[in-house]
DNA sequence: CTCACAATAT
DNA sequence: GATATTGTGA
């Protein structure tokens, strides 16, 4: 029989800032909080390589402060997809083909992450298409409005030259074979 | 008010 | 399973 710890509504909150957030500020960098599934009840997960250089770790913070709670204790629980997960979510992506041909079932079930639903994956695989997609594009509009040739004298737009290129030190780009050059559309 | 993310609905 | 929509947090 399955118990089923029935529906376990524990206060989690996500609070991911991965992505190179532009914002007004444009400036952001990645600070890459890890993420803590702190389960209130049976933590058994799966403990994915934490790769915490040395930071955070002595599990010896918040807790021990049930009525502290923060006033806004959402009672969802979102899926944090920290990293590390979502660095194998990638290799498995990438082993199983590519983002556009990659299905939700076989990333589940060849990452075989405790805890990991179908549609947690789904749902991510659809943003990180979509990331992808932007990605790409963004690369492949680089490479065509470029400017490969500065006009000697001021290679610096005078006008008002807004700088469009984020540094974007994307971990993993320019996946194997499959690109297609769409057209380049701006907003 | 815009952005991105995850959940949910179609 | 893919895509759209919604809800929410920053």
């Amino acid at each position: 029989m399955m118990p089923s710890p029935a529906a376990d509504l524990f206060p989690l909150h996500e609070k991911l800032s991965e992505s190179r957030v532009r914002y007004k500020g444009g400036e952001d960098k990645v600070p890459l909080l890890s993420l803590s599934t702190v389960e209130t009840k049976d933590l058994k997960e799966e403990m994915i390589n934490n790769y915490s250089s040395g930071l955070s770790s002595t599990s010896r913070s918040m807790a021990s402060s049930p009525a502290a709670d923060s006033k806004l204790n959402s009672k969802k629980r979102r899926r944090c997809w920290s990293p590390d997960l979502h660095r194998k979510f990638v290799s498995v992506l990438q082993q199983l083909g590519g983002a556009q041909v990659a299905t939700p079932k076989q990333i589940r079930e060849l990452m075989q992450v405790d805890g990991l639903t179908n549609d947690e994956v789904k749902s991510h695989l659809q943003k990180y298409r979509v990331h992808v997609r932007r990605t790409d594009k963004v690369s492949v509009a680089k490479s065509r409005g470029e400017r490969p040739c500065k006009t000697s004298k001021n290679g610096n737009s005078p006008t008002g030259s807004l700088e469009l290129a984020r540094s974007m030190t994307e971990d993993y780009e320019e996946e194997e074979e499959e690109e297609d050059v769409s057209e380049i559309n701006n907003q």
